[in-house]
DNA sequence: GGCACTTTGTGCGCGTATTCACAAAGGCTT
DNA sequence: AAGCCTTTGTGAATACGCGCACAAAGTGCC
């Protein structure tokens, strides 16, 4: 099997920075870019750390796995920084992104800024639909998926952001993956198979919106509040489900 | 500080479901209902792992959170799954969300299927933007936010979706919680304050990239090729990976 | 130059998550 | 009914992440 939505990627004892850190980097990046935009020179950990929303030790902890970049009794230099982040993770080469599945949520991906600003360039927005082929998005002219593994070639795509429906997802994942892509963001609400070295992160917006109803109940009726499972309570199938008791 | 976007849920020692197999159930669900669409009766914990991209022993123990519904020797009856991790995420009921911003992303999510599938019935689109304010979208006439409040309030909204550009998040954030709603999903890029008892979920669509874009960089060039800070290595002085701007 | 103050960097303990591996449990065949 | 085969549920070991608390290191005042 070689699914593996969920890499370790520190399995060599390198100086490999904890996943964990690495994805709270572009937080504190986009705290420091704030900070620098306001002309701020240095920063403590602790304010910081109430900028992104973490505590200052593991704020510390994080920078610390990039090197020695602080001041005892100073702080951080904010520029520094920023630098070293950016560098750290990537950014400061460009990458070149298309994008597959021109829906509404394409639409949103293309047209948003935040992609661009961080030295992510969207080379090309490929879509199946013959009726969505040919039109002009945010700059761009939608390309039919038939052109998709030229489009990759021609344009050194390293990066493929998925936004089709479900059911399209895994065959143009397959295809992306074959013509050299070896990075995946995800937002087809399906779980992707992918060999081995290839990364796919996922964007689920109806799985994010569940785990709040799940507190949200928790919340609303208190701990014991749980549907306590009546006879009204109609379970699927008409098979009763009744008396679901836990040890 | 009242920031808590990754509150621990579990305080108390009640029958609490870890928060990481939380995260998980929908996956589960999603692959169940899947199966149930193709008349699958029965499926066994390898099975139904692999259809979700995870290791057998860990869908096993997650499930056992529920309580024990298996059967030794066969599985689990799929209908039956189906049903209690429904009920346990609390989709039995019907939830109310509002959306708030409805430019290119605020758009997509309100066309999004995958909510109303879900028993999520969004009640509401706000936008601060007149010229935006009384188009018709997937069916919904857009409100005004001077309207939150009553909107909060006359459809008994329990979820907020923030997608409005960031320096607005935080303002509309403290609105809907004044207005009672405790579960906010939000996607501008900034970190959201709430009062203890909110929960806060964060979707951005940016740090994916540079999450991807960081093991990208280590796969291309090899755990040494960190582009050394050699002499041309632009030292902080002469930003220019800056800019910034989003949404 | 010395001293008091600030802030970093990190050792350590604790709780959580993951995975292995196996005994217990149920079904099926003969 | 007995025995074999499959699959669950979970104890135990390991790995990981978090946050406290403090020593080390640097600044700046006097």
């Amino acid at each position: 099997m070689t699914s593996r939505q969920n890499r370790n990627h520190r399995d060599r004892a390198d100086r490999g920075i904890p996943e964990a850190t690495v994805a709270r980097l572009p937080v504190y990046l986009r705290a420091l870019t704030g900070l620098q935009e306001r002309g701020v020179a240095t920063v403590s950990s602790e304010e910081l750390a109430a900028a992104a929303g973490v505590n200052s030790a593991k704020l510390r902890k994080d920078l610390s796995h990039l090197g020695s970049y602080g001041t005892r009794g100073v702080g951080y230099e904010v520029e520094y920084l920023v630098y070293q982040i950016s560098r750290e993770l990537g950014l400061t080469q460009d990458w070149v992104v298309a994008i597959i599945g021109v829906g509404n949520l394409g639409r949103a991906l293309a047209g948003y800024g935040g992609f661009a600003s961080r030295g992510f360039r969207v080379a090309g927005l490929l879509d199946a639909d013959e009726a969505i082929v040919g039109q002009e998005i945010s700059g761009m002219t939608v390309e039919h998926t038939d052109r998709l593994e030229d489009v990759i070639a021609d344009h050194g795509v390293s990066i493929a952001v998925i936004a089709t429906p479900a059911a399209a997802a895994q065959g143009v994942c397959d295809r992306v993956v074959a013509a050299g892509v070896t990075s995946v963001l995800n937002f087809a609400p399906v779980v992707l198979s992918v060999p081995d070295g290839v990364d796919v992160r996922k964007v689920d917006l109806s799985i994010e919106l569940q785990i709040l109803a799940f507190h949200e109940q928790r919340k609303a009726g208190g701990p014991d509040d749980y549907a306590p499972l009546a006879s009204g309570d109609a379970p699927p199938g008409a098979t009763q489900y009744v008396e679901a008791v836990e040890a």
